[in-house]
DNA sequence: CCCAATCTTAACAAAACTTTACACAAAACC
DNA sequence: GGTTTTGTGTAAAGTTTTGTTAAGATTGGG
């Protein structure tokens, strides 16, 4: 039995989504807000899919999966504003499964998650294997540890230094644009100045004693190669 | 390595995804007709993905569609036409795994991949522990690392002086217009004066100490000759 | 409340990129 | 062949972006 989390403000569309997936057979939950989202899903709850508003008051959709997603990897469809590619973008990012623009079809929105549950192939609960360290290189990091070591030796990071860091090797192989890492280290309601993060990254090579690890990709941020 | 097939009557996109794609490290084959798909996916050829416009001549992107999910499960992106809320729900009715509308960014496509992928679990991480690298005469190039030999010694290039070797490198044997370059280093929308071009293959021959690497066809662009 | 560690801002230095300018070379023309 | 036209090589100046340092501002523990 396939049960899915409907996470919107609006009682009209969840009340639509509900009963139209209700009749083609799944079991749906619906709550209004992120928080009552995160805490639903902190229990083993059997949830197997979740769509997620972007825009709603209080905790919006983008913190929502960013809290989510430090704890579970839960398949995520996230409802959009129509068009607007940026929010499809900072979706993606921050590790949603699939997005739609409003307003869409609640047919298409079941196609959607039809493809998600054929791509998996397993039961979502299955898939969920926790991730104890990344290595790359000389450097490995313990996201949960919050260590590092560099050719084996303990590496003593600040915090913003570390969580920096942390986002590079998670997301090795990718540029991650200065706005990217602000958002998913604090909420979108965090006005610092970009070049703050420049200054990190100063920090950490210095730390590292290495300006290669981190590479710098000019005009757009930062990344580190596998 | 990741291997992606593009199916596209239109050479422009063709070419326009491969360069880009390819400057990401990915391997790319391109078919111009939906027969072409089919046959070439007939046999086990280490593809992992498809990419598939709608509108072709001929057997369109659904009948193809259609008949390569008879026989796979391969994961296929599929191109609308912009805005087309019919084609997407026919598509991902029939098994497509995502959508992109015209007229898009190869790095959209990219993130959808991706995001493709990482839902497969088959991380990129897996299959690319092999080290690529591209080796014309003295001068050895790995595009994921961003690295060059020079008869065996490291060269240091800036970045942009990395993405126009590695194009040339890339396309060896080919000439490739200034145009052809912009459009593959940056968007479209890239409006420089083509100059700087030269500037920068200035710089590379200096750096290389060889005039005769790169070379020059006039009124044309540039090429290297494996 | 004070101290110390950390984070942010500001300012300047350095690097990378683009544009300009002119010398030179190749092709086209007469 | 000589001249004009066109395109390229490259030094140097101009612009943008990033690196680095150090001075505030903030935070959290004692």
């Amino acid at each position: 039995m396939t049960s899915i989390l409907v996470v919107d403000d609006d009682p009209k569309i969840s009340t639509l989504l509900q009963t139209f997936m209700e009749q083609c057979g799944l079991v749906v939950h619906t709550v209004s807000n992120g928080q009552a989202c995160l805490d639903l899903l902190q229990g083993d709850t059997g949830v197997n899919a979740v769509v997620l508003d972007v825009m709603m008051p209080g905790m919006d959709g983008f913190e929502t999966l960013r809290q989510l997603r430090r704890t579970s990897n839960i398949p995520v469809i996230m409802l959009t504003a129509r068009g607007d590619q940026m929010d499809r973008i900072v979706g993606l990012e921050l590790g949603a499964d699939d997005y739609l623009s409003k307003p869409f079809h609640p047919r298409e929105l079941l196609a959607r998650l039809n493809a998600i549950f054929r791509r998996m192939q397993v039961t979502p609960q299955e898939g969920e294997l926790e991730i104890t360290s990344i290595a790359i290189r000389n450097v490995e990091i313990w996201p949960e540890r919050r260590h590092v070591h560099l050719s084996g030796i303990p590496l003593s990071l600040t915090g913003m230094e570390f969580d920096i860091l942390n986002i590079l090797m998670t997301r090795s192989g990718r540029v991650v644009t200065r706005d990217a890492m602000m958002n998913a280290l604090k909420g979108e309601d965090w006005d610092v100045y970009d070049r703050s993060i420049d200054v990190h990254i100063s920090h950490i090579r210095k730390k590292m004693d290495d300006s290669n690890f981190i590479k710098t990709i000019r005009g757009v941020g930062y990344m580190v190669t596998p």
